[in-house]
Formats: structure tokens, C-alpha cells, sequence
DNA sequence: CGCGACGTTGATTTGCCTCAACGATTGTGG
DNA sequence: CCACAATCGTTGAGGCAAATCAACGTCGCG
């Protein structure tokens, strides 16, 4: 029984114990390896994945073969690619651990029963899919707004702690924009 | 009672009669001339509205004083500041009609009644979002991957009939590049 | 009619990419 | 435990996509 994801869970939803254990009781304890894969280009996304440790990213190989990273995602996130898991078709994405990972797998065949069980999840995941949302739509607004060295620089203010557990061409993907570069705007 | 509404509705729910009479019940028709403005930035923004009619643009000034376009509403889709809605703080955006428009207000409010009298809105709304997001981040693989020449040619192939009812530079704004260089693309 | 909104054109500048080569560090197998 | 190979960051030269700035033409509308 994880703490951190009931403390996660409460502060999106009410649930009593019993309830809890009845989530818990969905999800299957996973690990990965650095390097290892949770998802391939291909293959269809069939569940979503709390992190409980470690650290992944979520990226696609583009159309000149570059990798270009969309997010991170680090403990107490959820990670999945929506656009397969939802539509069900084959996923553009590559979901890899760059450090150790623990995951909580929790497939979506389940959900929808759970769904069922614990109507509070419903209200739980549409919060958390809201609170995405305003994430990724706040980055674009950085991206449209500054310049790849105010881009840098918000970046590494606004996440310290993260920085130092990424490789810098991972960063500089991430940022849009090339390592070389990346390294030039550091001087 | 508008049936588009509840075609569209019916395609992420089950809901009979009753509860779809309940759901408009919390709806307020709204109408805005073309330029009139739906949310200032500083405001806080109090409630989602869904387009019954028309087509509006959600924009922000960025720091160099120019307009950026976040996203377009049209016919059948909701459009608000989910920052601003969800965190309750002043918005940066601002949400304004390109043609004269019709909607309907659903305040958070009310809409926090509504979740509980017609329990299958959670669902209806987290599927939304979950649309929505997947939206975005397709753009965002797309903003990744083409030039500027490949996102216009993209766009307007994609979206024939939405192109004649946007002004040029809104286009351009909306694709993160310049009315002038748009306009050198198109020879 | 006259003004404001919109699109266009061209000259110039620049932010960032590309490519290639070179350290420094890490790790891994013999 | 050493040697060699990846992996990762850096540097510099050259090039290009797209921005900037300024000016001008045109339409539609009050």
C-alpha cells in the first residue's frame, strides 16, 4: 500500500479505505530498467502508469528521424500516451525510463470497471486530465512567448532539481532545440 | 432546446430525456457581436461556453506586445480558460468573436450542482478534456516536426472551409509566424 | 468619400541549425 | 584493472529560414 498515491488521490477526491484498498487493488506494481522501454512506436498504449520512482520520457521520432521528446515524467505523475490508449490505434510514441523506474500499471480495461466500482474516479481522472491540460497549454504559451535562451532559462529556474537528473541534449529536445545550441547559450 | 447539443452530448454519454432537459436547464443563451469580446485578460473567468453558432478566438498578448492565438472555437465546441476557470486566478487571455456568435454559458458554479444532480457529466466533461488534450499535443507534434511552409499547407488541406472565415494574420498568428512571411508562402 | 483593416512586397538582419571535429567522462568486457 | 567504445558536452564555420521594418495597394464600411 502506497502513501503517497492515497495523500495523490485525496487531493482530487474523497475516498473512504475500503474504497482506496479497492483502487490499490487495480493497479500492478511494475519496474524498468534505465534504458527500458514501457512503450514503442507501434505497439498500442493499453494502460496509464503512476510513477512512484524514477524517471521517464515520453518522445517520437520525427519526420528528419530526429527524437523529439514531448514531456518528462517524474514521481506522482501519470504517464500514458493518450492519443493510442483513447483511440486505440497504434502509438507514435516512446515512453523509456531514464533512470530506475517503479511504476503502478493500471490498465485501461480496468479503469472503465472501476470506473463502475468507484464512481469517484471519474471526478479523480477528469481532475487530473484538466490539470494536464492547463500544463501543456501554459508550455505552449512559453514556446510561443520567448526565445530559446529565455526558454533555457525558465526552464532550469523554474526546475533545479530536475535538471540535474536529465542528460542535456534530452533537455534541449524537450526545449526545442538543438544540443549544440543548447551548449552555445550556456557560456 | 438545441439538438446539436444533444447529438453531441449523446456521442460521449448515455442520458435520457429528463436529465437532458436537467442539463440545458443550467444553460444560458448567450449571443456577441463580431469584435466583442467574451473574457478580458485580468478577468477571471467564471464559466465554459459551448458554440452553437459562430467562431471565436482565444489570444494572449505576449512580452513583446504582440497577439498570440492559443486556439479557434467554432460550431460544437466549448471554449474557456481552463487556467483561469480551474485556479480561480485573473486569465491572460482574452476570448473574443470573429464573427457574430451564439452560445451557451455554463457557469462552474452551477455546474458543480450539476455533476452531482446528473452524474454522468463527470464522464461527459473528463471525455472532453481527454479530447482536447490529445488535440493539443497532436499540434504540439506538429509545431515539432514541420517548417513553417509544411504547417500552413497542413493546415488549410485539413481545415478548407474554417481558412475563408479567419482573416490572414489570425492564421498566421494561430501557426506562430509572421502575417508578412504567410504571405510570401502563398505565391 | 475617407479611414481603418487587411494583404503584399522587398531589403536587411538574426536566431538557430547543420556539419564536422574534438575532449571528457563513463562503463564494460577481456 | 586496464583498454577501448560508447555516451555526452563543447566549439567553430557557414548557411538558411524566418523575423523585422517600412512602404504601398486595396478593399469594405460608416
Amino acid at each position: 500500500m502506497n502513501s503517497d498515491l492515497a495523500a495523490y488521490i485525496r487531493r482530487y477526491i474523497e475516498i473512504d479505505e475500503e474504497q482506496l484498498a479497492h483502487f490499490h487493488s487495480y493497479l500492478t506494481p511494475k519496474k524498468l530498467g534505465k534504458k527500458q522501454y514501457l512503450l514503442r512506436a507501434g505497439q498500442t498504449c493499453k494502460g496509464r502508469y503512476y510513477i512512484t520512482k524514477g524517471c521517464l520520457r515520453l518522445y517520437y521520432i520525427d519526420t528528419k528521424g530526429h527524437e523529439q521528446i514531448i514531456h518528462f515524467g517524474i514521481e506522482n505523475w501519470w504517464i500514458t500516451d493518450y492519443d493510442s490508449l483513447l483511440n486505440g490505434g497504434p502509438s507514435r510514441m516512446n515512453i523509456q525510463a531514464i533512470e530506475p523506474v517503479e511504476l503502478l500499471e493500471l490498465s485501461e480495461n480496468s479503469l472503465s470497471e472501476l470506473y463502475l466500482k468507484v464512481p469517484q474516479t471519474e471526478r479523480l481522472f477528469r481532475s487530473i486530465m484538466e490539470r494536464t491540460y492547463i500544463a501543456i497549454q501554459r508550455r505552449m504559451e512559453y514556446m510561443f512567448s520567448l526565445n530559446s535562451e529565455e526558454l533555457y532559462k525558465s526552464f532550469i529556474t523554474a526546475n533545479p532539481k530536475f535538471v540535474q537528473r536529465v542528460p542535456q541534449y534530452m533537455l534541449a529536445s524537450y526545449l526545442g532545440i538543438t544540443p549544440e545550441y543548447l551548449s552555445a547559450l550556456r557560456k
